[in-house]
RNA sequence: GCGGACAUGGCGGAACUGGCAGACGCACCAGACUUAGGAUCUGGCGGGAAACCGUGGGGGUUCAAGUCCCUUUGUCCGCACCA
């Protein structure tokens, strides 16, 4: 028992202390640190890159194997271009507010700040464990005071530039947290954090113009180097349409409303409207015949949950209004009805209805016994039965009859429009970005209620308003600020007189929507950011994260670039130029890992046991980057013998290295340097696009080569040691303390990340003969080997003349010869 | 319901612009070294006795298809009464 250590330990091969381990991390972390290896670099910008990690919320727990995806391999990435000379920015900060340590608070009692930065502290520990290359000098946390302040400031200026108002409207509500949620937090009808059935709720909050940048943010997209499916998904959500609005008159009044459609084309068809229940013309148009039922179905409307209203299946309801609109095209009166069928946040809130031709109207006029009335025919004889929605030929429309559906959308809005009664019109889904949150943890609202002066912003030069300490919590679907006497009640800042602040903070993803602006001069303490620095560090260059954020974070965020633009802050469109998601590591069930399933990885064992930079390897080498996958034990030991196996190889050619070599270039030099420049160049140019697991096949592959070459007798031992210093570089990304451990042991000065990333050789990838297949018909039967410098004659009769080729050429019409250069020769033959 | 992505050995995953499918690794098998092996090294490894067959299923285009087109199934994602 007492020697198992010895026996089974691979620690003692050739004398020497073996096998890297957390000591080799932790030393080389300390020599990192001391001699600031990576201090960025504020002179030479003209090489500069930005790499930037979404920064991540500071939970209690330790880092989770998601957190080493994301940021070990992006820091892989970053040292890559810092030994192909980027100036490299790397920043890490945290984003700090949020409910999860208001929640805990309210279990536990400790104050969300207290537990705050406490967990920052602990993942900044983890974080320097990992090794990473941050540069921690422009460290930022979105709960201090100096940023949140600024934060504050974003608001201020939005407000002063006509972006940020206050309206009351029908909100989402999570009757879980209590809180106010943004349309983009609400999936599925449910609030996305603790899934709970979300409600409506009249309310006065506070909202971003966002849709003011709609076009923009929809233009813009096909610039950005980002994942297709994040274009979509963005292209999607801010959902552009283009149709006309056009101007109905209430019968028997002065009265009028717009609605939109997309097809102009069936105004003929009209035979009732309809208005969202939440519509405020609603009750203007109601008789008092009807007044009642109409309430009855208000109040009907705004108790369902937003699952229940939406579901696509449900029975179409609504009640009539007693209210007669006029058909601006035919002067017809048309029934106005409600139903919440239509949305009040889309378009005006109010449709007209063409049952023939759309399949909601048809469900609702059917149901309800409203007139339905054909004007659009197929062309062509095209089956055309009702509800008939696709484009056709104009019938009883009057003078548009007989026009195509394309042509009459044109010509029925332009007479619309002579009239003053209609007009072409652009529409967006996106809707205002609701920033309110009646939550404790939170960037307070920077506005004063005074009775004389009424909203009031809060001078800049009284930022930050400070979270107050002492509060009371418990969400109860009032702000906790509201509750606290001595913030709540301050002084006008214009009169002087009492008055009350806003009681609610700010959403978190306004924190997270200019964090990036701040990294690079966060000590700043007079504006958010110098113009001209940050307009020669940003845009950031990379950009790396999860896919949920596809249509929050990653929209706010350029809102917030664009708007910031335009008030005069910075000169750049876009805030983030190139974009990768990672993928999700699933347990080893092939399962979200969950406390709940017992699948969860706890990078910590992992690392104590191997070394974090195994850790890292194996996350690089076992996953395609982007899609993740499950993880899997034997895996992780796989890589732990290939970092042993590159020790062990650096071992022994130092145990070698005084004994006489040749300088030859042989046939075995000569496939040596195939490998290593094959390497050099996949290396380079998978590890740039992410696909870190070929990168590391190709060091496996590099490390088998040496290994045979090693087993010569005779050999070149001073292009060996080229070729494993350009291993250990190549390397050194992946698994930087390992690196540096064998780069020491090779006797090389101090730090390998201060070396030149290696360049291939092109001649070296070329070889004298190759091996081509030949195929007859399409299917491969034989292979020849030529001269690579064989032109297509030569190859053609080599394939042909081979003594294999008779066989198949027997009795055959050869009908023609392909030669694909490098590949293969494909002959056509036939009987 | 609409839109998109994906589907490759026992497993994770490779494959340029249509050009030898299965790189690299795991697992497995054999051998070597060994008192020993869960260490290390060497070799093998899609299926099939072979002809041949093989990239979810079916069809097509092409000299040639994992890759392009049509269709179908399954998984995942986005949107979901958007007028």
């Amino acid at each position: 028992m007492l020697c198992s250590d010895i026996f089974f330990d691979n620690s003692c091969v050739g004398g020497e202390k073996m096998a890297y381990s957390t000591e080799i991390d932790r030393k080389w972390q300390k020599k990192w640190e001391e001699t600031k290896l990576y201090k960025f670099d504020r002179e030479n910008l003209d090489k500069k890159l930005y790499c930037l990690e979404m920064f991540s919320y500071p939970s209690g727990a330790n880092l989770h194997v998601g957190h080493w995806y994301n940021f070990g391999l992006t820091d892989s990435w970053a040292r890559m271009k810092r030994l192909q000379g980027y100036n490299v920015f790397h920043p890490m900060g945290f984003d700090a507010f949020g409910l999860p340590a208001e929640n805990y608070a309210i279990k536990t009692g400790i104050h969300p700040k207290d537990s705050t930065y406490r967990n920052i502290r602990t993942m900044e520990k983890q974080l320097k464990d990992m090794g990473a290359t941050y540069d921690w000098d422009y460290e930022i946390i979105t709960c201090d005071p100096e940023y949140y302040k600024w934060t504050q400031w974003m608001f201020l200026k939005l407000y002063e530039n006509g972006l940020a108002y206050r309206k009351k409207a029908p909100v989402n509500w999570c009757p879980s947290c209590k809180t106010v949620l943004a349309n983009e937090q609400v999936v599925d009808g449910a609030c996305e954090r603790c899934h709970s059935e979300v409600t409506k709720r009249d309310l006065t909050q506070w909202f971003f113009k966002i849709t003011e940048y709609a076009q923009e943010l929809l233009d813009c997209i096909p610039g950005l180097d980002w994942p297709e499916k994040t274009k979509k998904i963005q292209t999607n959500w801010i959902g552009r349409s283009e149709g006309a609005e056009v101007e109905f008159r209430v019968d028997g009044s002065d009265l009028t409303f717009k609605v939109f459609t997309t097809r102009a084309d069936t105004l003929y068809g009209v035979t009732y409207v309809v208005l969202a229940p939440e519509s405020e013309i609603t009750d203007l148009v109601t008789t008092e015949e009807y007044r009642q039922q109409v309430e009855e179905y208000k109040e009907f409307a705004r108790k369902q949950t937003e699952i229940e209203r939406m579901s696509t299946v449900k029975e179409k309801t609504g009640v009539f209004t007693g209210g007669y609109a006029i058909n601006p095209v035919n002067n017809e009166k048309v029934p106005i009805w409600i139903a919440d069928y239509v949305l009040a946040g889309y378009g005006t809130g109010c449709v007209m209805a063409v049952p023939a031709h759309d399949e909601r109207d048809f469900e609702f006029a059917q149901k309800f016994n409203l007139p339905i009335r054909r004007v659009i025919r197929g062309m062509d004889g095209m089956p055309d039965e009702l509800p008939f929605v696709e484009d056709g030929i104009l019938v009883d429309s009057m003078e548009f009859s007989g026009m195509t559906s394309e042509q009459a959308r044109d010509e029925i809005v332009k007479k619309l429009e002579k009239e003053g009664k209609g007009e072409k019109k652009v529409n967006y889904r996106l809707r205002d970005w609701l920033v309110s949150r009646q939550r404790y943890w939170g960037a307070p609202i920077p506005i004063v209620y005074c009775e004389c002066c009424g909203t009031v912003p809060v001078p800049e030069d009284q930022l930050p308003v400070e979270l107050p300490y002492d509060v009371e919590f418990t969400p109860d679907g009032e702000s906790p600020l509201a509750k606290c006497e001595s913030y709540i009640n301050t002084v006008c800042p214009k009169c002087g007189k009492p008055a009350k602040r806003d009681p609610d903070t700010l959403d978190t993803f306004v924190c997270s929507s200019w964090y990036f602006l701040r990294y690079p001069d966060n000590r700043n303490d007079k504006e958010p950011f110098n113009r001209e620095w940050i307009n020669k560090l940003l845009p950031v260059d990379k950009y790396v994260g999860g896919a949920e954020h596809a249509s929050m974070h990653l929209l706010y965020a350029r809102f917030f670039t664009k708007a910031l633009r335009d008030m005069g802050y910075l000169d750049f469109d876009e805030p983030f130029l190139s974009l990768v998601h990672q993928g999700t590591i699933l347990g080893p069930d092939g399962a979200r890992m969950s406390k709940s399933r017992g699948n969860t990885i706890s990078p910590d064992e992992y690392i104590e046991e191997y070394g974090s930079d195994v850790f890292r390897l194996y996350l690089a080498f076992g996953f395609a980057y982007t899609e993740g996958g499950p993880w899997n034990d034997e895996g992780i030991k796989a890589i732990s013998r290939f970092v042993n196996r590159v020790e062990r190889l650096v071992d022994s050619f130092l145990n070698a290295r005084d004994k006489t070599g040749s300088d030859r270039f042989g046939p075995d030099e000569k496939e040596l340097a195939f490998v290593r420049n094959t390497a050099i160049k996949s290396v380079t140019e998978d590890a740039d696009k992410f696909q870190f697991n070929t990168s590391i096949a190709r060091l496996m592959e590099l490390t088998n080569a040496l290994y045979k070459y090693e087993a010569l007798d005779n050999k070149n031992r001073k292009y060996m040691e080229e070729t494993i210093r350009d291993l250990l570089i190549m390397l050194s990304p992946f698994a930087p303390h390992f690196a540096e451990e064998m780069w020491e042991k090779m006797g090389y000065p101090y730090s390998i990340f201060n070396e030149k990333w290696p360049q291939y050789d092109p001649e070296a990838l070329k070889r004298d003969t190759v091996e081509l297949a030949v195929q007859i018909n399409g299917q491969v039967k034989y292979k020849i080997e030529v001269p690579a410098s064989a032109d297509n004659k030569e190859i053609e009769e080599a394939a042909l003349n081979d003594e294999k080729a008779a066989v198949y050429l027997k009795d055959r019409e050869i009908v023609k010869v392909i030669v694909v250069k490098g590949r293969l020769v494909n002959i056509v033959v036939k009987k």
